[in-house]
RNA sequence: GGCGUCGUGGCCAAAGUGGUUAAGGCACCGGGCUUUCACCUCGGAAAUUAGGGGUUCGAAUCCCCUCGACGUCACCA
């Protein structure tokens, strides 16, 4: 019986959904579904100075609006609990205790003063910062001498060197690192008792049996660091794969300190950008489909098609304009069902019940094909709502205030009732039939009646426009034109 | 600085184990469609595959060197 595969996402919550974690929790995502196993999120939170439980909140609540979902994990539970690390800080105590008495690992009395004072002396000297080791042989007087002092001991991990360390990197191939450049001995519980993150990943990742872990490159050292401590333990490790990091055009890491807002998922979602976007994008940033030409796709075709041996290697470029690409497909593609239901949220300036739910699913057709993200929707359509709309005094002397102008406004205004509202190139014709009779064509045409019904020349297509608003409206609006048009008195 | 990873048009990126004119997308430019913008559509411009040496009949693909970018060197994760 072949084991099954079992990925992680494992973020710690010390701040909100970054796009790199996000695009990683994807990749899992894709990997598990891939083979048929399972995805799981587990919460690394031992660092209880910076987390904080609203970015747990943000980071489940971000990943779900991606359209990730877990097999196991913290909210739901799972059959190797638990999923969140704080709650397990007496294992990592127990499992240390054991190293301790195999000799992999020995209390460690170094005070910080101590070691920033041994870092800074290497610093003097240009040599590579690192523990030197001294801990490892400390007679029982000198114990005794320490804790009679009051301090308080760490483990440390012996990490022998020199030594290669290498795996098969499922994304990089080959790598190969010596123990040498590790550091010196591990800290694997601090002085607080509370495990250090490579070790808490160790010991999780063995108690949850986990097949497989894909993460960001920039974990490469710790993987090193991990596979020994594995070996200590007497633990198959899962396969590693590493993943180029996320870069600016100036080849910037995307930080929350450098580009702010733009990192967090939460940005995009609060902008207006679907979802199913930013599935799409990053994914597509570091990964090439079979059919190499293919652009877009949905989370469910990538589970199909993912094969880790088809993600790059280098640095993904983060591309505002390929998003924004992306996200304007999407936006007129989805169904328009969706669409309108995700722009409700950008719309309560406007009292919604001038529209019924058939209409206002008609007014964002309209809208929608020139938006890039659902946020702009409010300043597109904001000329639907109200009984009358605000014609600006340039736009009535230069647009209507000429006689010919008035002859289109009063004509439409009689026209109404001919026309057939629920049918956009319908009521486009009547408009151009019209506009035939009186030998107006063109912008002296068109543009008045926009300026009238939406105060700019500019816009959706005139026949969808003068559907979507209706009867009332478009004769409320003809005729306060025609009223105050001229020269924009009242 | 040590160690590690990576380096194909402005940007992303393809090219199973070396083989005719180095895909495709974004951005850009032009035509068509439209009253206009956007969408859509057609087309265009843009790469001595970081640089230099090799191996080979032949290299983006293999080897060596140089350079560059990034990552990592915590009792943070």
């Amino acid at each position: 019986m072949s084991t099954e595969v079992r990925v992680r996402i494992a973020p710690s919550p010390t701040g909100n959904l970054h796009l790199g974690t996000a695009r990683t929790a994807l990749y899992n995502y894709l990997y598990a579904k891939r083979h048929n196993g399972k995805f799981i999120f587990r919460l690394e939170d031992t660092d209880n100075e910076r987390s904080d439980e609203k970015y747990t909140k943000d980071i489940i609540d971000g990943l779900k609006w991606l359209g990730l979902t877990w097999d196991e994990g913290c909210d739901i539970g799972g059959p190797y609990p638990p999923y969140r690390q704080t709650e397990k800080i007496d294992h990592y105590e127990r499992i240390a205790d054991k190293l301790l008495q195999n000799g992999f690992a020995y209390l460690c009395y170094a005070s910080t003063e101590e070691l920033a004072a041994l870092k800074e002396e290497q610093r003097v000297s240009g040599l590579p910062s690192r523990y030197d080791n001294r801990g490892r042989e400390v007679s029982i007087e000198q114990r005794e001498k320490y804790q009679a002092e009051g301090r308080v001991p760490s483990f440390r991990f012996r990490v022998e060197e020199p030594q290669d360390i290498h795996w098969d990197d499922e994304i990089k191939g080959p790598i190969t690192v010596n123990s040498a450049d590790l550091g010196g001995d591990m800290v694997i519980i601090k002085s607080n008792g509370v495990a250090t993150y490579n070790f808490a990943v160790v010991v999780d990742d063995i108690d949850m049996q986990m097949t497989n872990v894909l993460r960001g490159e920039d974990h490469i050292h710790n993987t090193a660091k991990q596979l020994l401590l594995f070996e200590a333990l007497n633990c198959k490790p899962p396969h590693f794969g590493h993943t180029g990091l996320i870069f600016d055009s100036n080849d910037r890491k995307l930080s929350k300190r450098e580009h702010g807002e733009l990192v967090h998922i939460d940005y995009y979602k609060t902008q207006g950008y679907m979802p199913e976007a930013i599935v799409n994008y990053l994914i597509k940033t570091s990964w090439t489909p079979p059919d190499d030409t293919m652009e877009k796709f949905t989370l469910e075709e990538a589970c199909q098609m993912f094969d880790i041996k088809r993600v790059s290697k280098t640095h993904a470029r983060f591309d505002m304009d390929k998003l924004n690409w992306y996200n304007s497909h999407y936006l007129r593609s989805l169904p328009l069902s969706t669409v309108t239901e995700r722009a409700r949220p950008y719309l309560t300036d406007f009292d919604l019940s001038e529209y019924s739910h058939d209409e206002l699913e008609k007014l964002v057709d309209t809208l929608r094909g020139s938006l890039t993200k659902l946020s702009e929707i409010k300043a597109a359509g904001s000329f639907f709502f109200g009984k009358t709309v605000e014609v600006s005094d340039e736009m009535k002397s230069t647009v209507l205030s000429s006689s010919e102008a008035k002859k289109v406004l009063t004509e439409t205004l009689s026209s109404i009732s001919k026309m057939p509202f629920d049918d956009p190139a319908g009521v486009k014709q009547i408009v151009d039939s019209m506009g035939k009779e009186l030998g107006i064509k063109g912008k002296n045409l068109y543009w008045p009646l926009r300026a009238a019904l939406a105060g700019s020349t500019q816009g959706p297509d005139l026949g969808s426009m003068i559907s979507v608003l209706g009867p009332t409206k478009v004769q409320a609006r003809l005729e306060a034109a025609l009223k105050n048009g001229g020269n924009g008195h009242v």
